[in-house]
DNA sequence: AGGCTTTTGTTCACGGCTAGAGCATAAACT
DNA sequence: AGTTTATGCTCTAGCCGTGAACAAAAGCCT
């Protein structure tokens, strides 16, 4: 990603390749793995632990199996190391959790709303600042997953829930307050040197000093390429489904956002021949026919508005009909998008999972035919996620981590 | 990209660099203004610059303007520096080029052929092979361009002329024959330390020692993202119309590959609704209503086998009625994937400029109504190629470029 | 139990690298 | 002709990773 070009941002570089493999590792492997691993010479291995234990990022735990040799240690998260706050927002309930270095998740709140922006998004502001206020410094960033697409500066628009643009950071209240008036330490035309400028995440966007604020199906498919299906992929595609179906392809295990921060919108493009007008505005789109809006809209119930969860699973369950044509239309799609794509492996989250074990055969009948000759010789693996339905959250914690795990993220730290 | 460990790759980092900096602004840069560009001290680029230039690999020339102070030099590319062979081949003609570092483009050979592997890569290879020796270890790689998916290993297909399959390396030749037998100097068991091991080149596929062969559409996408409109943007799609149509999304400058080497096919998704079987195996190809082949169905000439690129020309020119109709197919299949991937610019090279320049209004007028409300408000800007019909020669010659500008390319260089 | 082997952590001299300062150089400006 | 300005060159200082030598801590063998 990046290239030091001096000898100081040569160990800032080292640092964080240090960091990142104790991150993605889940902080299981030893030192002594670790050093290997990044082809580090013991000598330099030991010093930059020792300096990252002395920063409070690293604390060090001795390997419970014993093997041959002095025995080893497993470097993992300081007890008063950084911490993510990772928010998953439904359209019916939110979740929010605390995460470590090296990825342990423990969930903090868990709450349903009622579909509004304020509903949904002020009591969990309020959680987030009394728990970021608890935590004080340790909180490393906030990462909040919606399940709609989120342009840059945190604008999120939920066709089906009736949002449209709304601010997230701003409902959230994490909005750093304006600086105050008076006297101020750096003179107002003086430039931030080393400062970098690219607001751009890997499946979300940020506000400075705001939230990470990312679509779900993006922050899902950062985790699969993290720490599930689509780990050491290089070209996956990632596919979501809940009330409907977001999509987006993983290149070197970030997903793909677009230029204004919302890229994960495979299911907003026509690939099933439909004609029926979706929420987005657009015509016949994918995800009119993949997900419980169009699982409820099969068996003739009422749909939309994030309600219908409960019977959305009951018809998965039960009707086989409505699950074949949702899987038809789930191939189909695939097909089209393995064409374009080349991906390796199509990953399945949410309902999706289901889908393909109850009715894994429709979907593959439909997705051969649509499948150009060459891809039909070896086509991509399609598997169900690793991390279910935890992805989001995951994926909002990752991409903290992907900004703190960085030579500016680490400055800031103490 | 990569990232600098110990000091020794440092300096090897720097080098490419610096001879990055050179190659992209086509040798018109300044030593101090690359200097400033590089953040690198003047005492470093000194350094930096002789060893280059030591090496063969840059040549100083006094600047033409002058300025106040000390006159500054350009470094350019070495008059026995390395050379990268470039090669486009379509459906019905082949060119041969040798580029210099910077970008300067020298045509070796221009020549139809008669569509058939034989016929067109056997002639292809002679030429090729006796410019190399002519040029000697000048050549640093050849890369080349065909109208059609190639995976790994530089297997094409192209359906409309009835390749399957084919081995382009090998009918070209230029496969490095296997070492002779008898004693070698290095033994056979020991390891090749340091070795790149990854084949994977953005818009290419290379088999070891042998040429770089790419998809036409994919190399057009490179030189736009080097040399072209999408230079300096992060996301941008890339469309090219010749016979067919080819798309590709090009991310932070390089356009996707898939897992096999073969992405660049945004033109085989089913976007306009269509159900005329594709030669590609799929249905309903976007493919199938965009291009020369689908202006001359049109209006009911005889079309494929890469034959009638006159007649296409003149429909293209005479043709309202056939111009509208590829015009809106194009516009709504945009749409598609601007909803899908959101990116910052759209460019079309090959017939997608004059398809743009005749019925624009259409293209738009088709496109808008398949948008998301929320791309709605900013659309791409739509913009036709800025180099035309060249950028698969160019985008070929970056791709050579891209392997050598590495600290493992430059080692291998004396 | 005691010595040996194996593996890892620690320390340190060494070479390589870039930054930055000081000086030399070469043009334009006055 | 002297001054100004920008650049190239040279050298020292400081930082970094390497690798070897040594210390430490475990298992293994007799």
């Amino acid at each position: 990603m990046n290239g030091a070009t001096t000898s100081g941002e040569l160990r800032a570089h080292n640092r964080v390749r240090l960091l990142r493999a104790v991150h993605d590792c889940g902080a299981t492997r030893t030192r002594s793995q670790l050093t290997r691993d990044l082809r580090l010479a013991r000598g330099t291995a030991s010093v930059l632990v020792a300096g990252l234990a002395e920063d409070g990022l690293l604390h060090e735990e001795p390997a419970s199996g014993s093997a041959r040799g002095r025995p080893t240690q497993i470097p993992g998260p300081h007890p008063r190391g950084p911490l993510a706050l990772a928010v998953d927002v439904r359209e019916d309930a939110w979740e929010l959790a605390a995460c470590e270095l090296g990825g342990r998740v423990t969930v903090l709140d868990v709450r349903p709303h009622d579909g509004t922006p304020e509903g949904a998004l002020g009591p969990l502001g309020e959680a987030i600042r009394a728990h970021g206020a608890r935590l004080g410094p340790r909180v490393a960033g906030v990462g909040v997953a919606l399940a709609g697409p989120v342009r840059h500066g945190g604008l999120v628009d939920i066709a089906h829930l009736g949002w449209r643009s709304v601010d997230v950071p701003a409902l959230l209240a994490l909005q750093p307050s304006p600086p105050a008036p008076g006297p101020s330490r750096t003179p107002p035309g003086a430039p931030t040197p080393g400062r970098a400028e690219s607001g751009a995440q890997a499946g979300g966007t940020r506000t400075p000093g705001g939230p990470i604020v990312g679509n779900d199906t993006a922050f899902a498919a950062l985790a699969e390429a993290r720490r599930g299906r689509l780990r050491g992929v290089r070209v996956g595609l990632h596919l979501h489904v809940d009330f409907d179906l977001g999509g987006v392809l993983v290149v070197g295990g970030r997903p793909l956002d677009g230029a204004g921060g919302s890229g994960a919108e495979f299911g907003h493009m026509p690939l099933t021949g439909g004609d029926r007008p979706c929420p987005c505005g657009a015509t016949g789109c994918w995800s009119m026919d993949v997900g419980a809006n169009a699982l409820l809209r099969r068996v003739g119930l009422a749909y939309g508005g994030g309600r219908g969860r409960e019977q959305a699973e009951h018809v998965l369950a039960t009707s086989e009909e409505a699950v074949a044509a949702n899987a038809e239309a789930l191939g189909r799609g695939i097909a089209a998008l393995v064409n374009a794509l080349d991906p390796e492996v199509v990953t399945l989250s949410g309902h999706g999972v289901e889908l393909y074990e109850r009715a894994g055969d429709h979907l593959l009948a439909a997705c051969e035919p649509g499948l150009m000759a060459i891809r039909r010789d070896h086509p991509p693996e399609i598997a169900g996620s690793a991390l279910g339905w935890r992805g989001s959250l995951l994926g909002a914690m990752e991409s903290v981590f992907d900004e703190f795990l960085t030579p500016e993220g680490l400055d800031r730290w103490r």
